[in-house]
DNA sequence: ATTATCTATAGATCTATAGATAATGC
DNA sequence: ATTATCTATAGATCTATAGATAATGC
């Protein structure tokens, strides 16, 4: 539990965080498929190698950048105290992600699309992410004191609510112009006045 | 409009279809991410140029399924006539996902996420999918008929359901033992509650 | 002395294209 | 003769690893 970072541990970080970086500028500019390895390499100053040895492939940079929002999201939803209704935690989470991806969009198809290859790996594996190990224990909180009516249990419901701002942002992406934070909170509404409250089934002919 | 193919189409169909077959057993092999191409011609019993000259990449055959399974379910809608009730378009539409997904969950990851960012690309350049202008069409004449009360727009509406349905392939990915048609229709009833009639707003303390 | 970090490089794989073959249209 | 389909192959890029360097622990 030391903070005292060794030179090698601090040299090794600052490299990392120099590929990484220049790797995100890298797929901006050309995109992920794109990218050839050898620029971001010599972008950091480092030889291809060591892009290697810090990460596997491309892909895992863009986890990296996956992990770093859920890292942030999770600080923000660690400021709600557990009694906090699930409406407001929603909604803190649908302004966080508003707040990271709308000045960036550049890379959020080739992230989603990773992030969710990358999840439904874990899912399989019985893994999850801090985010979504997250979402599900708000959802279980809400789900005994009461809040939540649908018929789902709680942990299907948050991935379904995750599922629903993956479609939100996706739909802001291909339609920029319209505040994403706007969008985000249209999506929550809709998904929460079908998990809020039952309504009368549906006129099915 | 002529059905009748020429000997070097036929040959060029024949080829394709058969690349496209052995690319998709080796995908289910060995992951797509490390099938090499050189296997999947070998396989095929042509040179790896050929593979090039039909599919500009392995994702590029991702797509080849994705547009197949796209048919498969717009051949279902078909049959549907325009008048038909949302609810029943939208629950054929998940049988339809079912029957196609449940024998073969192997490639759902790599093609949901090959087709999550194709479909972020196509929405950005204004384009989109057979099945995807089907269902926001059909979104549309129940909107106009008075069958939705959310207060997002159609084309919207129609996007959140798709991602929902993805969710709802992906929880079932990582939760097998459930019939995945349960899971689907789970997800749509929930969707449709919270679009088919607007209960009252949530307690947002 | 041992180990972590990184470089240099060999080998694997992919991408791009010049050229061969065989079908088509005149 | 022209063109579409495919092969052969050169060159680009990635993956894997042996070895160099410098920090660490004894």
């Amino acid at each position: 539990m030391a903070t005292n970072i060794s030179s090698r541990e601090l040299q090794r970080l600052q490299t990392r965080q120099r590929i990484y970086e220049c790797a995100m500028e890298i797929f901006r500019r050309d995109g992920v498929t794109a990218a050839r390895t050898d620029d971001i390499a010599k972008a950091a100053g480092v030889s291809r190698g060591a892009f290697y040895f810090h990460f596997q492939t491309k892909e895992h940079v863009l986890l990296a950048r996956m992990h770093e929002t859920e890292e942030e999201i999770c600080g923000d939803l660690a400021e709600l105290g557990d009694e906090t209704p699930l409406s407001t935690v929603l909604a803190v989470h649908g302004a966080a992600l508003a707040r990271i991806w709308e000045p960036d969009p550049e890379l959020l198809p080739d992230l989603a699309g990773a992030a969710l290859r990358f999840t439904a790996t874990a899912m399989w594996d019985q893994e999850s992410t801090p985010l979504r190990a997250e979402l599900a224990r708000r959802f279980a909180l809400a789900s005994a004191r009461g809040e939540l009516t649908a018929r789902l249990p709680a942990p299907i419901l948050s991935d379904l609510y995750l599922g629903n701002t993956l479609a939100g942002l996706l739909a802001w992406y291909g339609n920029r112009g319209i505040p994403l934070e706007g969008v985000l909170a249209a999506v929550t509404e809709l998904f929460w006045s079908g998990v809020g409250l039952r309504p009368p089934t549906p006129n099915t002919t």
